[in-house]
DNA sequence: CATGAAACGAACAGATG
DNA sequence: CATCTGTTCGTTTCATG
């Protein structure tokens, strides 16, 4: 029961879809891929802007040529699971440039990490200089990915009708 | 030993790093944040755009108010591993928009993918109808995230003097 | 929401130092 | 590479139907 549970009609997913895929595309190719002018369409692309569903604007770049195509996933425990430890990790850890996702997991209350390394020599390194190095960190275990089979950043939307979930409470509705 | 193994400079890198951080900066305001004239600028994004660096350029939704925020990694084991059951699993895989990564892991010769879901219901059913469903799937194995400590997709490139990896040899030097 | 007008800014190309 | 010029194009706002 929130004050305004704001409702998101096709042509708004159709948008962002669109962006999704293409955050450079030009308002007037937006509108024709919506079927809307293009004041229409700017009007709601600010709109949604203004509820805050766009995080941000990104160039994905290839790893493979720029020598980083090395994903590691590793699992790390605490040794002790209190509150304070588990800041401290999570602040430690956001700021190494080479984890790009980090996970608080269900179960062995662990973290799972991606990482992107050039090399085993750099793993070897970074998890010995800057991982065991966090104070708390009791088990580490690492696992290769041998290939990326599929990595992709769009959100998988309903095609219409998405109720959005309030700051507070927390009522979605698919349709 | 490859033709032109390409180098990119200290200008290149920033130009990267402040495209991966805004893919909508204007080419005036990269030129500056580069210390550089806009004519330069423009021509190295161009040479950059060239030699195949970017891959998308893409608007990151938020999850939370979409109702997405339900992270889930699940390890998935092959019958049989041979190539043709790979193939068929990764194109299958391929085709599911919740699987937002997936990568073939070392060791067991599992899969790990991460599927974002609005909630338990929907996992449930993507596992029962989506996963299980796929020929030569034999086991699976899922945990939840409570917590997405990190997310990012910029990667960490060094400061400077980074050698591209030509497309058939590889050769990546760090300075 | 569509249309059309108008002002502003950015992209892009070319020439010079 | 910097600076300058100029054209083109997209953005953004506003007034009207």
């Amino acid at each position: 029961m929130s004050a305004n549970p704001k409702r998101l009609d096709r042509i708004d997913i159709g948008i962002l879809n669109q962006l999704q895929h293409n955050a450079r595309i030009t308002n007037a190719e937006l509108a024709r891929a919506v079927n809307l002018s293009t004041t229409p369409c700017f009007n709601r692309v600010r709109a949604l802007e203004k509820l805050g569903l766009f995080k941000q604007h990104v160039t994905l770049l290839d790893p493979e040529p720029l020598g980083l195509s090395i994903n590691v996933f590793i699992q790390v425990s605490l040794e002790k699971q209190v509150e304070d430890a588990l800041q401290r990790f999570e602040q430690a850890i956001s700021e190494q440039p080479e984890v790009m996702e980090c996970y608080l997991m269900s179960g062995d209350a662990d973290y799972l990490l991606r990482v992107v390394m050039p090399d085993m020599r750099a793993l070897e390194r970074f998890i010995i200089e800057r991982l065991t190095t966090i104070p708390g960190v009791s088990n580490i275990r690492s696992s290769f990915a041998l290939k990326q089979v599929r990595y992709k950043t769009a959100l998988p939307l309903p095609s219409a009708g998405l109720t959005l979930v309030d700051p507070n409470g927390n009522r979605t509705e698919w349709e």
